[in-house]
DNA sequence: CGGCATCCATTTTGATACTG
DNA sequence: CAGTATCAAAATGGATGCCG
């Protein structure tokens, strides 16, 4: 006896698999685990937050996914309208890259209240757990206080590991990305266990400094800004 | 060649599998759905967040799961803090039910995150799926804004289908639950599938009151309070 | 009955090999 | 580099059995 589900699965595209499994729920998070409740796939979306990346780029961010999963989710992403694929011609070759869709960007604040939730609930991870600098960036983004950036409007650079990033305020907005920032009011430098666990706040700002496990360049006033800006608090339910 | 992320998971309890599939990453997200990423999971904690329940009554909300994976997801999550199981003595006899841990509980705001995500980002709910009214109420927490109920202490009724429910609202607080309230300023009437459109914002409050299909009991300025204390907007980031 | 444990058919997944 | 193809291992879904 077939399941009542899957008796009227829209025939949208062509040679699209009849059962993907769905919890067939009027309720919007099981619809939206419909979607993003896989394998893998919440983690293509978390290293596709920061910047588009290539196939080669995620295999590699993604230990343990293996080839056709990731082809499956990517696939699968794009015709649910997260993820869009695109041709960046290059002086040499043409390249294709993933990108999220606006859609896909949206996940962000569902992302940062994991994040968040993490920090609180877990235990500090293992150390021989992965890391990843971008990955601290968001966690740095699941920071940002709106409300303590009103006004301000001046850029950062994190140097983490041998990677740069920056981070441009510009009242009440961030973006951050990859690569040195502009005209930086402070440069930070630490490897990326240690910011990883001050964003976690596992580990004090000023025990890190002495520790020499955390360098801060700029003025006083900038510094003290930056990390007012990036505090923890901006949870909005009780 | 065994994978290195297996090699030292401490022996923790007794009869435990010893490869519990994780993504071995120090990052929050990953640890989190290391933890809630199974089928099934969230959406446990989802139905745990309205009240307790019992097994059986799991097994009720979650049409599909099969009773083997209902005892081993509660059996994890009691394991990993987040569910608790709880002896209740009636006066036939004692129940067991499982309730949320604080950190479960905790859990609340990812789930909002991913209601409003589906409001904007999902086509409407397929005519045949499954609705509860209990989901539509986690819905109605999901739109609750804290300042718009600054200074406002009331309750309000909710009867959905032929269930009732209650949100209390205290300063920038809300309390919901199951059964009538006390001294409600505003009974609302409504089946669970206009309901949960309203909450979702696919149809407008006056279309659904002049089609029958929205009942509203109360002064008027209670009945606007009540709108706009559980409006859209909450969502923190940009 | 409520609360699982067991067995088995399907799906998903992980890992590797292979191709344009 | 950017994927398919293949196959073994694990997770899931469903039915059924057990036990206070």
């Amino acid at each position: 006896m077939p399941r009542p589900e899957e008796a009227c699965s829209a025939p949208v595209g062509g040679a699209d698999q009849v059962s993907r499994r769905s919890y067939g729920q009027r309720c919007g998070i099981a619809r939206s685990l419909d979607l993003l409740g896989e394998r893998w796939t919440l983690l293509i979306i978390r290293d596709l937050l920061v910047a588009p990346r290539r196939y080669s780029d995620l295999l590699d961010a993604l230990p343990g996914i293996g080839t056709n999963l990731l082809a499956d989710r990517l696939q699968l992403l794009e015709r649910r309208g997260l993820v869009r694929k695109r041709r960046v011609a290059t002086p040499e070759s043409r390249v294709v890259v993933y990108e999220l869709t606006e859609s896909g960007r949206a996940l962000e604040p569902v992302l940062h209240e994991l994040v968040r939730w993490s920090w609180k609930h877990l235990d500090p991870p293992h150390r021989e757990a992965r890391g990843d600098p971008r990955w601290t960036i968001l966690a740095l983004r699941a920071r940002f206080r709106r409300e303590a950036a009103a006004g301000v409007a001046e850029s950062y650079q994190l140097e983490i590991g041998d990677q740069v990033f920056h981070a441009e305020v510009d009242d009440g907005t961030v973006r951050t990305g990859e690569g040195p920032a502009a005209n930086p009011a402070v440069i930070l430098r630490a490897d990326d266990e240690t910011l990883s666990a001050i964003a976690a706040g596992r580990i004090e700002i000023p025990e890190a400094i002495s520790n020499g496990r955390l360098e801060l360049e700029g003025e006083d006033g900038a510094i003290r800004r930056f990390f007012r800006i990036f505090s923890r608090g901006g949870s909005p339910s009780a």
